[in-house]
DNA sequence: TTTTAGTACCTTGTATTGCAAAGTATTCAA
DNA sequence: TTGAATACTTTGCAATACAAGGTACTAAAA
């Protein structure tokens, strides 16, 4: 079962997984598995079927492009890479953020 | 037409808004159109449509209650209130957004 | 008295989001 | 050639917020 604070948080990562995406491309370009890990490593859990229709829908936008890479193990993997438009989105993203941590900070304080 | 920065907003606001109605109403009771207000004050644009529902939702989950005052002006108003259990489950929310806070800093450095 | 404006509450239909679950495809080793 | 591991994809669902419209009460103007 669920718990409460399993749900609130849930709740709050709704929106944020775009943002949370994008900050990751801009350091490295990264395979889905690879961005699962790291958010996971952040504490921010998130499955394939999260994922990969997010990258699409922000590769559509032009936030995004990929190739493709082998690998010596397994299959080969897709490297999403962000763009100039992405990083532009990104700093809208980061201007948002920050909107929002203050406004959290003026209701809570 | 919606700017793409609105949009991104708009995204990032999705699952904070319980929040922000707990936090407004652990301070002090009110009505909802002062609680637009305050929300407005913040930064943080909500319409009727919106607010309303998410209200209700609360007060059937137990985290408010409310009372009906008569006002000079116009209809009577339904004052809402943070119970005992909406305290606690704006703790829970809290520790939720600071670890939000915390995971887009390790993602974001 | 009737109408109008202002205030406040509520509902319905819709688009978007993230998730669970299941499916497809490739590689390599047993 | 079968199975395990890895990786990418799709489908159906529940929850969220919004736009738009509706109801109801009060007081002032016509």
């Amino acid at each position: 079962m669920e718990t409460n604070a399993d749900n609130v948080r849930a709740q709050m990562r709704k929106g944020m997984l775009e943002y949370c995406i994008l900050c990751i491309l801009a350091k490295r370009e990264a395979y889905a598995s690879s961005i699962i890990e790291e958010l996971k490593a952040a504490n921010l859990i998130v499955v394939e079927g999260t994922l990969y229709p997010l990258l699409i829908r922000q590769k559509n936008q032009g936030l995004l492009t990929y190739r493709w890479e082998e690998s010596t193990q397994g299959p080969p993997r897709k490297y999403y890479c962000i763009t100039d438009k992405g990083r532009e989105q990104l700093k809208d993203m980061d201007s948002a953020w920050q909107d929002m941590v203050r406004a959290i900070e003026t209701l809570r304080g």
